[in-house]
DNA sequence: GCCAATTTCTTTAGGCTTCAAATAATTGGC
DNA sequence: GCCAATTATTTGAAGCCTAAAGAAATTGGC
């Protein structure tokens, strides 16, 4: 069987763009694998959350955020930077003010905007959880070199501008 | 200021396994970047198949895991594949046998089991929207150069294996 | 054949998630 | 100061998702 080659680039009379059907084969393994691996993982770290913590994902990512904002966040910016959307937040927010892990308030300068932030109780179970939790990270990729590691850190921020720059050129 | 050095290895007394805090930051970026990037795809996918075609993206891979099966799968394999649950395939086929997508049946040899294949209707319509999200993830790539590509599948391979292994250790 | 264990699927309760529409507050142009 | 546009958040409807419990069918050891 003769290796197959990819589709010829046609000359066209016109100067439209030529219509090559190419082929996206490579690209598409490639997100399928990457899709199985965060699936993967995020199962087993969802697992071992609910097991050893009584806690959901989503309430440990958000809690994570707050801990890197001693000030506090607005629920904007929790929702940029979860990329999430904005009722999801606040509803998150709800059930975690409600167990005490959270405390919200009104902006004084803006009214509209609600300033969150962990508090003492919430600060101290996300310390407890985050040192377990990443003990678990490292033991799921522990058969990576450190090389393996930069190497792939390198390719996934490549990842990520492509997908950035793909999802503006959609936007315009 | 000096560099940081890495823990230094302590000597134990007794033969007990050695308890240094080891440091997993790379280990933890590195997979907040894979979620990211996961993240961020997903929803440009997610984005565009409801914008151009109104379905989701949960139901657009149960179709997608059905185009592969012309004989059909059971609910159980559907499940396995796509990493969810098994109530969750319930409702998701549910719905997609509402409208027309999927044909389910009962197996002759052990009545436990479903059966569920695309209809007509439900092959062209995938058919269709394949066609366009193949375009897309080629788009959402489009930076990263064949050799990167191969680069990735290779380490995403193996951060999947070291994954699975760490999961089945857990599992023990 | 009997029945305990297993497998397949459904159901339920609760939570997560999105999108779109609505509400409330602020800002900027005039 | 007024008001249109913008920004921040909430709400509501629909769907997705999990874990756990339950129902139905099959299997395997005896």
């Amino acid at each position: 069987m003769p290796p197959r080659v990819t589709a010829p680039e046609m000359l066209d009379s016109e100067t439209k763009a030529v219509e090559t059907p190419e082929d996206h084969a490579d690209e598409l393994r490639l997100w399928l694998r990457l899709l199985t691996c965060t699936t993967l993982i995020e199962g087993e770290v969802r697992g071992r959350l609910r097991q050893r913590f009584d806690v959901t994902l989503p309430r440990f990512d958000l809690m994570a955020q707050l801990d890197k904002a001693p000030d506090g966040m607005t629920l904007s910016d929790v929702s940029k930077r979860m990329m999430v959307s904005n009722g999801n937040v606040t509803g998150l927010v709800e059930r975690l003010v409600e167990s005490g892990h959270l405390d919200r308030r009104t902006s004084e300068t803006d009214r509209r905007v609600q300033v969150i932030r962990l508090t003492k109780l919430g600060r101290a179970e996300f310390r407890k959880m985050a040192a377990e939790h990443e003990t678990w990270i490292a033991d799921l990729f522990v058969d990576l070199s450190p090389k393996d590691v930069r190497e792939l850190m390198r390719l996934l921020a490549k990842t990520k501008a492509s997908a950035q720059k793909s999802a503006a050129r959609r936007r315009t």
